[in-house]
DNA sequence: TCACGTTGTAAGCGCATGCTTACAACTTCG
DNA sequence: CGAAGTTGTAAGCATGCGCTTACAACGTGA
């Protein structure tokens, strides 16, 4: 770094949580590092632990803007086919919350709480398409199917899930998902508008 | 250790596989230390590279073993129920090969390769089970829920999915595995034999 | 202008990890 | 019986991790 960086915390604070997203995204909590992070965000990675106290702490901060973001904006019938073109479709900047919450297999009682918050807003969204009584259930085993197939393509990376056409994924997994869900709807497509 | 262990080689290889096994699919590779495993195998760590050459090397030891246990033991249509039934009852010795496999985000072309050779063992087993065209996607998708519906548990582990009974999960989740895979049945129960 | 608070940096700490080394004790075979 | 190979062990290496420390430079307000 031969030129200094100009000072603007807020900036540093940004491109300290784009960076978290994406890598906590790709390689999830445990192999993403503070010096990865912080290389990415183009600062040293002290800022890291000034602005956000832990890696975890970060973590927290991460999911907890990517999560708001997406229910604040989705439909609720389309939430579950906007985190599924989120984690297929490469050039979308969508839901990538679930994965980021769920991708950290962490066991230890805090980030079990972090996750548990937000994947209750989660679950109380998705539990809502459904009339049944074991709503939750539904809710929790629909949010899996979305984790699993995030994590399937990434380990799997040359098989048909990986370069799947979103379209196909969908038109298997919807009719299956609206077993347990109804309500779940696709997005409607450009030609329907 | 007052008493210095007696001589058997087989033995220590049993013990640290079977531990590994374990931990592995508790915690997933990345939290699983061999320090761990040889503890819990009772033995020396030392033996563990000696044995296996390394850690990962153990890993994929692991799972070429639990896995083909299970694609032996398994009628094709009962896949599915096994597998599920394997991480929903605690008790069972079910099947953890898929959910040792993915559970380790790694990334690495090596650990890809491992995981997608016993991969294809089970895509191949559950591509059968449709007369669809693209089976192989239908199948990666079924594995994909297999494995979210683990990791659910396993971080949220206080709500619904995490002390389902099984036989509601199993429910909810094979209706919908039958859109994709029409030839998938459960076990059948004690009373029917 | 100057003092103080803020921001950015490089270096390093303490600890944990996968793995290695050196040694002792045992077992087997000639 | 003795040599060689095998098995088990404790200790430690080299590296990397999350995090801390100390310093410099800047920006702001009195």
């Amino acid at each position: 770094m031969t030129e200094p960086r100009k000072r603007d915390s807020a900036a540093s604070k940004e491109a300290l949580l784009d960076a978290a997203r994406d890598l906590f995204a790709e390689r999830g909590y445990d192999r993403t590092t503070v010096r990865d992070i912080a290389r990415r965000a183009g600062v040293n990675q002290a800022l890291l632990f000034r602005y956000f106290g832990s890696k975890e702490a970060l973590f927290a901060a991460v999911v907890a803007r990517s999560g708001r973001d997406q229910l604040a904006r989705a439909p609720r019938e389309l939430l579950v086919a906007r985190m599924l073109r989120g984690l297929l479709d490469k050039d979308s900047h969508g839901d990538r919350a679930v994965q980021i919450m769920l991708r950290s297999s962490g066991e230890d009682s805090v980030a079990k709480e972090i996750h548990g918050q937000l994947g209750q807003d989660y679950i109380r969204a998705l539990s809502a398409l459904t009339g049944e009584p074991n709503a939750e259930l539904r809710a929790h085993l629909v949010l899996a199917w979305i984790v699993g197939i995030d994590i399937v393509r990434s380990v799997a990376g040359s098989d048909p899930l990986a370069g799947a056409d979103s379209d196909d994924v969908i038109a298997c997994v919807l009719p299956a998902v609206r077993t347990l869900l109804e309500q779940v709807r696709d997005i409607p497509s450009e030609t329907d508008a």
